[in-house]
RNA sequence: GCCGAUGUAGCUCAGCUGGUAGAGCAGCUGAUUUGUAAUCAGCUGGUCGGGGGUUCGAGUCCCUCCAUCGGCUCCA
């Protein structure tokens, strides 16, 4: 007999050789009917592998990371066998679960696949699934696995084979399909019972852009058909909110083939969106003793060859302006510190006035792939709501506190409530990869976790993901699809103050080196507010709302009461407009609607009499009349 | 940058195997003076992404460049 513990803490006996699937029918026939695999001792294996020592088991359902990511594994092998079926002679490279759904990688030598011959595998797929075939789990010697693929012709197996430990190697098998893989699968394949193949694109072999270029099909399955239903229509809700579609829609912002890819241009109402966002913080910053500062868009080349981003980035950025007469090189700058170091250096510092705190909404310039480029969230130009935090290594932790605060203080002013932090620390195999001493880089790292734990803010650790000058805190911030994007960065940086030689005189006389923070609550304007685009679907916080009312008077006779009302709402500090067009109330609704200003106002004879405005909420229809004045006390309450 | 797809009026889209461009909305003009999601009528508007080629003839076929979309890779 063995011993299996549970996650919660319960331990039950059962024969040697019992599988998890066992263990879940022991417990209740649904509990069996829904496992999908097992995690034992914190591994994922195949519900039906024997299990022949005491063990910690948790039984893992399409409610788990692990089986989901299982779940959609043994997918994508489906996917493959109709590969197979529909293509004779396909080649195989890769075919993984991902955060949602499955990809395979495929080699179809002269043929091709495009978006329309999906529906047809996705039919031979459903039609494998129920023949119930199970996914058959067989060990192999490397010399079995490499006749095996030699004899198949698969070019990418032995590839992967030739790189795996002889006895570490696994087949699995469902129908007639045979795959290198080391699972864990589902029981079978009938489990899998809604599909749907959603994209089809190209994949280098290996993320190599000099090897083959392989043809990736995306799909996603579920255990049940309104499961796919709903995440089919979370797609087609994420398709309404695209920030580009909306960007474009409600003015805020546009592209210009002739000003060029990637570089967005500001419409009126996106630039009083975004001065809204940009004076909040400024504001803030303010009262956190942060200096702002305005410093040019270009910097010699002798500047970023101090910082060092010349060397590892000059020949991927823009190539360097030169001055007509003398040839001297200009970069657009990447980046706003190397100016900000420049501030900092500029006079000697006593510790008396560290910290020093410069900021500036700082537009740079960085060299995007052409085919990288995506509305505002990836660009070529765009604006840091940057700042350079100069201070001695004991101030280090209360300033990095300070900026913790600042920026959930941000995100939680824009109802951005679901957010978690991402800590990036050194690789502890490779420490040689980082500049800096040993010292200040455990002692930043423990600062930085101690400082999460404080504010009670829930972190990721990443080793390995910190810049070669420091360790870094990034906020991973989840939307109202919940989708997850990654704004505000928070790092340490050792290098910067060693490259510009910045120093300040201690009270013991004599000279030492502060530590940098780079902070960027927002990330950048351009980013942000594609993601708060996307989360609020337009329907932006009042406080930040292009218009917050529209006037739409019934016929032209009530204009100049409009004009009155208008007045006094923005004697108030409101803003808004009065839709004075000759058309109906009916139009002047519909448009106003479509345009996601929060709130309307309808006067007519009756309100003119009364000195009352009817109002309307976006999306919510009609509230009833009430005077300007209350209308002013609603919208201030709101905001 | 690479693979694949797309590019027709301000927007959304139609235009079969090559025969010389069309609708709705928007805009303009006129009528209508309107009560909670589209009043009616008329009109304007396109070197069919740019350039080159094949052809008697190209929105349609070929080449090339640009942009956009979906991926790959990268992101100070």
């Amino acid at each position: 007999m063995i011993k299996v513990t549970f996650p919660d803490g319960n331990v039950r006996s059962y024969e040697k050789g019992v599988t998890a699937l066992d263990i879940a029918a022991s417990i209740s026939e649904g509990l069996a009917r829904n496992v999908l695999a097992a995690k034992v001792n914190g591994e994922v294996i195949d519900a039906t592998r024997p299990i022949e020592k005491d063990i910690s088991l948790q039984l893992l359902t399409w409610n788990d990371k692990g089986g989901k990511s299982t779940f959609w594994h043994s997918s994508a092998h489906l996917l493959a066998e109709a590969l197979e079926v529909l293509y004779p002679g396909v080649k195989f490279g890769i075919g993984p679960a991902i955060e949602t759904g499955f990809y395979y990688d495929i080699d179809l030598g002269d043929r091709q696949i495009s978006l329309e011959d999906l529906p047809a595998i996705e039919e031979k797929m459903k039609e494998l699934a129920q023949r119930k075939s199970n996914y058959e789990r067989k060990e192999v010697s490397k010399t079995e696995a490499l006749s095996f693929f030699e004899a198949k012709g698969d070019e990418y197996k032995l590839e992967l084979i030739e790189e795996l430990e002889d006895g570490q190697i696994t087949f699995y098998q469902q129908g007639d399909f045979v795959d290198l893989c080391k699972g864990p699968h589902l029981v079978d394949t009938s489990k899998i019972k809604a599909i749907k193949l959603t994209n089809v694109a190209g994949a280098y072999w290996r993320g190599d852009e000099k090897r083959k270029m392989l043809t990736r099909i995306y799909g996603v399955s579920f255990p049940k058909q309104k499961e796919l239903q709903e995440y089919l229509e979370l797609m087609e809700e994420a398709r309404k909110r695209d920030h580009r579609k909306l960007g474009a829609e409600l003015e805020l912002f546009m592209f210009s083939e002739k000003v060029g890819a990637g570089l967005p241009i500001w419409l009126p109402k996106g630039t009083a969106l975004r001065s809204r966002l940009e004076d909040f913080l400024k504001e803030e910053q303010l009262k956190r003793n942060y200096t702002p500062v305005i410093t040019p868009h270009i910097g010699k080349k002798e500047l970023y060859i101090t910082s060092g981003h010349y060397e590892k980035y000059g020949q991927d950025s823009f190539q360097p302006i030169q001055t007509p007469r003398e040839s001297e090189e200009f970069f657009l700058k990447p980046m706003n510190c190397p100016h900000h170091c420049e501030i900092y250096g500029h006079r000697p510092r006593s510790y008396r006035e560290l910290p020093v705190r410069i900021a500036e909404f700082g537009t740079v310039y960085r060299y995007e792939q052409s085919g990288e480029l995506h509305g505002l969230t990836r660009v070529r130009s765009f604006t840091v709501d940057d700042a350079h935090i100069f201070c001695t290594p004991d101030q280090l932790k209360n300033e990095f506190l300070d900026v913790l605060d600042l920026t959930m203080h941000v995100l939680k002013k824009l109802s951005f409530e679901n957010f978690t932090a991402q800590v990036s620390l050194r690789d502890p195999e490779q420490k040689e990869k980082y500049i800096g001493s040993d010292e200040n880089w455990d002692r930043a790292e423990k600062m930085i976790q101690e400082a999460a734990d404080e504010v009670g803010l829930e972190t990721v650790v990443e080793l390995g993901e910190a810049a070669f000058y420091g360790p870094k805190l990034d906020f991973m911030v989840k939307d109202a699809l919940g989708r997850s994007w990654q704004l505000g960065t928070i790092q340490v940086d050792y290098n910067l103050p060693e490259r510009f030689e910045l120093e300040y005189i201690g009270s013991d006389n004599a000279s030492h080196r502060p530590i940098m923070i780079h902070r960027a609550p927002f990330g950048s304007m351009e980013r942000f507010v594609g993601v708060l685009i996307e989360h609020t679907g337009g329907k932006f916080p009042l406080w930040i709302t292009p218009d917050q009312f529209a006037i739409l008077p019934i016929s032209d006779q009530y204009i100049p009461f409009a004009q009155s009302v208008l007045k006094q709402l923005e004697m108030a500090g409101l803003r808004g407009y009065i839709d004075d067009r000759t058309e109906s109330v009916g139009k002047k609704i519909r448009d106003t609607e479509l345009s996601k200003v929060p709130y309307m106002l309808i006067v007519g004879e009756k309100e003119q009499e009364s000195g009352s405005v009817s109002v309307r909420r976006q999306g919510e229809g009609d509230q009833g009349s009430s005077t300007p004045e209350q209308f002013i006390d609603l919208v201030t309450s709101e905001i």
